[in-house]
DNA sequence: TATAAAGTTTAGTCATGGCTAAAAAAATTT
DNA sequence: AAATTTTTTTAGCCATGACTAAACTTTATA
């Protein structure tokens, strides 16, 4: 009854927001057509995991989001043992732990928990959900918010795009970052900031996928 | 068209020996129908991983054997990695790597295989093929066949049965543990030997599962 | 507000990999 | 050698989770 396909539709909703997941939405995030989706969605429906209105959009129930917080806790454990372990490279962690994910049984999900010593936070910054869905309340800000004229501390860069995070690493965003915010373009959104001591171009998308807090 | 069901036939074929393999028996050892075996090896003789002789038995291509020797090393080098870094207790191993094998990169395996310096036995004793599917020559000789009065080093112990690798740790059969074999049975095949000074009656069943090498 | 566009669902198809029941072949007994 | 048992295959069915094409809502535009 759970199956990868299933984790996969329960985990893409978890990402895309709480309320009100459009069916086009979803579909082009998990790379199906949005007949597929439905298709999913009413299995999901039928067994208490979403909620549908038709024509209107789906959402998480309570089940449904703690087994999609249980996929990505697995997700971020993975990383984080992986990275600890093999010491593997920050662009690689997130293809590796996508495909592990739904083969990690409770016990060795467990275990590796312990042997991290129960980490709240995975190699990206990301919070690590408890093995009942508690996710770590943090005071992190998305970077697009920030108040100009403030010194930030780097907490979470996004894990999925290989690029964005190869550029992020080459201009020196990394966690534990200072990072000072002089000014904000008002046409596009994009951000300059000073990292030890240079000038930085972030732009809008990227803004809105690393997260901060005041120092 | 590489999938986990048909990583699970090649490998059960693997371990069924080399030729000749029965429908009945390959369907037993993964617990399904004698149908759906059939239908398997129909599908996988269309891709040219298995040998199909109708009503006589099955046996693997050499592009089969290598695709089968493919998921026992992923299986064994994730036992070793497990254990290595987990501590996972040696009855937990294959259980947990047997839901990971079908997961395991080409990448992660490199990962794996470099960060244990290149192991050529899993923590059961047994070889781990090379990447492309050569198994260390050995002169571990199954303890059914070992002549009378002779000592002997246990070097394989089976990973999969629980309550055979129970009996076998509580027994002090472990690896490296020298055994001195006393007297075989005529009726029953069993053996009686001497390990740390006491005498135990190892099953004939369990005499073929344990490899040793002579001192 | 009527119409076009965008988004969603329905209906029907396909591959995968199970299953059962029945037919066919091979091996074993009598 | 004939009959029986065992093994294997065939035929047909089912669930899962994709797909396309067409129908139907909803939203946006003229």
């Amino acid at each position: 009854m759970t199956s990868i396909a299933r984790e996969d539709y329960l985990k893409a909703m978890w990402k895309l927001g709480s309320s009100n997941i459009g069916t086009l939405e979803l579909a082009n995030h998990l790379e199906v057509t949005p007949a597929s989706a439905t298709n999913m969605i009413l299995k999901l429906s039928e067994n208490g995991l979403v909620m549908h209105k038709p024509y209107k959009g789906a959402s998480l129930t309570d089940t449904g989001l703690k087994q999609a917080l249980s996929v990505v806790r697995r997700h971020r454990l993975l990383e984080t043992f992986l990275s600890k372990t093999l010491g593997l490279s920050n662009e690689d962690l997130h293809v590796e732990a996508e495909r592990l994910e739904h083969a990690l049984s409770k016990n060795l999900e467990n275990s590796i928990a312990e042997y991290l010593d129960n980490p709240v936070r995975d190699p990206h910054g990301h919070p690590i959900p408890g093995p009942n869905g508690e996710i770590l309340t943090n005071d992190d800000i998305v970077l697009s918010d920030c108040p100009i004229n403030s010194t930030t501390l780097i907490r979470q860069v996004p894990d999925e795009d290989l690029e964005i995070l190869l550029w992020l690493k080459n201009n020196g965003i990394i966690l534990g970052q200072k990072m000072y915010i002089k000014s904000k373009n008002n046409f596009d959104d994009s951000l300059v900031v000073e990292i030890n001591d240079s000038l930085i171009e972030i732009s809008s998308i990227i803004s809105k996928l690393v997260y901060v807090t005041r120092e």
